[in-house]
DNA sequence: AATTGTTCTTTACTTATAAAAAAAGCAAAA
DNA sequence: TTTTGCTTTTTTTATAAGTAAAGAACAATT
């Protein structure tokens, strides 16, 4: 088996954006637009076309192309389905990293003990354990062997990733090459404000997520310095490894996409000063909260 | 040829460290504490100590194992230049990187064209691909082929590392869970003290680095913060990527260290605020210099 | 008792071939 | 001219057998 299902991810991602209604009924889905956005052929644009016809949210015309078909209350909610079951990864890098969460697995393992664990083929293993090694907690022995480092399993862990976050987000709007991107900003805002304007309640969880993610993790780039936005990023993989399980609480993520919402505005004014003192502001809430229950997307 | 050849490695720290003067003449060199040391198994350690006996190094007792030789100018220059000639990773991950920074080669390559380019297998490949990953400078595109990301050949580049740092060293003092570690304070003091006496005139190269980035490691870790550790021992590989070509400044290492005891007193006297203050300063120094020329270690 | 030297076992790398998937190319339709 | 639908080419993955390397066990030596 293919170790990954490039089509598949690709339909998902596309049926969240029509359930989402970011792409309008009736409009034309151009093959080689879709495949630019994705950054990949139409090859595997034209199989998650016919997945997608096969869940009736796209309509093939003979030649024209595919076009997006109005959603009725049953399509919709396949979309979301399948938007939501496919995640952006194989299962058995998932199920590694439960069992490390869980510490259902020993800190140093071979490879044969993985491959035979997981029944995976060497090839996907090989793949999974680049992830982990790019998202920082597996690293290779010297000799033989790959050694499974500490990951955040306990509340102290979540509070000092959090820690990090605080020290490095609100730096990012003090950066000297700090630049603002309008166009960027605005996608946020728009998503921010469809999230209050009543999608809270409606959009698939792991968008609303994303959503989150994503507004930090751009202002962080919009900081200039590469550095610190691949450690944003780094923390934030690490930080998905662990909530990916969690449900979220809609009624935080609409109190934090507020908040969200509250920091923009300075940065589109050019405050940078003030984005900074909000951010951290943001962040330490949201780290204060980790004492309390359950987790939503800061 | 296997990957990386574990044994060379081994035999080239080992090298390192009879040459700096670490390993006395005449002492005994078990086979199992150089095994621990480096976290493998006997088998490559034997191997690294024929290896040194080759190179007159080490002297083989029948059933008493491997002893330090005295050095002579003969022995010890051999010892440096095996030391350095043996960088810690395989050729072509420097040919590849050397290359991208020098505009030798395109920002998106597939397997083949590298396979085929430096003359490599492709598990060798696969760990090449697997470190740059790591180290934030290669991703994988979503179908076929990989990117090169501009982030370690920008001009600014290190200026942005130390920024960086600037933001998280001074950090790991303020942790809550700082907590000081006698053994290995009175080891980095040791190693700074031997340099300020002269050692950094004689001391191989990779070895006055290894010490500097091993001071600035060793605090963060006593921070008690892990991701805020790997954040740094990410920026240090990144930095070295940037610097590994420059040749070393002697006495500005020798400033350096200097600094680098200044800071210890107070982290050893319990002082944090104090330590953390004087490191902002050192590294926001490294970080002016930088306007200037040559690249120490900071 | 600790450590070496040796043997045996396990683990991973190499290489080669087949198959699957993605990318690239191209003629036909809109 | 753009975009589709289809074909061809390239690239990667899957699988398997053979080899090299590292790890583990154990008797011999100090």
């Amino acid at each position: 088996m293919k170790q990954d299902a490039l089509p598949g991810r690709i339909a998902a991602e596309m049926a969240s954006l029509i359930a989402a209604g970011d792409m309008p009924a009736e409009s034309h889905l151009t093959a080689q637009s879709i495949a630019d956005r994705f950054s990949v052929s139409r090859s595997p644009v034209r199989a998650a076309f016919k997945m997608l016809e096969g869940q009736g949210l796209v309509r093939q015309n003979r030649n024209r192309g595919y076009f997006v078909k109005p959603l009725t209350a049953r399509t919709k909610s396949a979309a979301m389905k399948s938007a939501s079951s496919n995640r952006d990864g194989p299962r058995a890098y998932y199920a590694l990293a439960e069992d490390w969460v869980r510490d259902q697995i020993g800190d140093e393992v071979t490879e044969t003990l993985l491959l035979d664990r997981y029944r995976i083929s060497r090839s996907e293993l090989t793949a999974i354990l680049t992830r982990a090694v790019a998202e920082g907690w597996i690293e290779r022995k010297p000799g033989y062997g790959w050694r499974l480092l500490p990951v955040a399993k306990t509340a102290e862990a979540q509070a000092q990733l959090y820690r990090v976050r605080l020290l490095l987000e609100p730096a990012a709007f003090l950066e000297p090459t700090f630049r603002i991107d309008r166009p960027a900003l605005d996608g946020l805002r728009n998503d921010l404000e469809r999230i209050c304007d009543g999608a809270y309640l409606d959009w698939p969880e792991d968008r609303l997520h994303a959503i989150g993610v994503t507004f930090h993790e751009e202002l962080v780039r919009m900081g200039g310095n590469p550095f610190l936005h691949q450690a944003i990023q780094r923390v934030n993989r690490m930080r998905r490894l662990l909530e990916y399980r969690s449900m979220i609480d809609r009624h935080r993520i609409l109190a934090e996409t507020r908040e969200h919402l509250e920091i923009l505005a300075p940065v589109a004014a050019g405050d940078l000063v003030e984005a900074s003192f909000l951010m951290r502001r943001h962040v330490a809430r949201a780290l204060e909260r980790k004492s309390g229950p359950a987790t939503g997307t800061p």
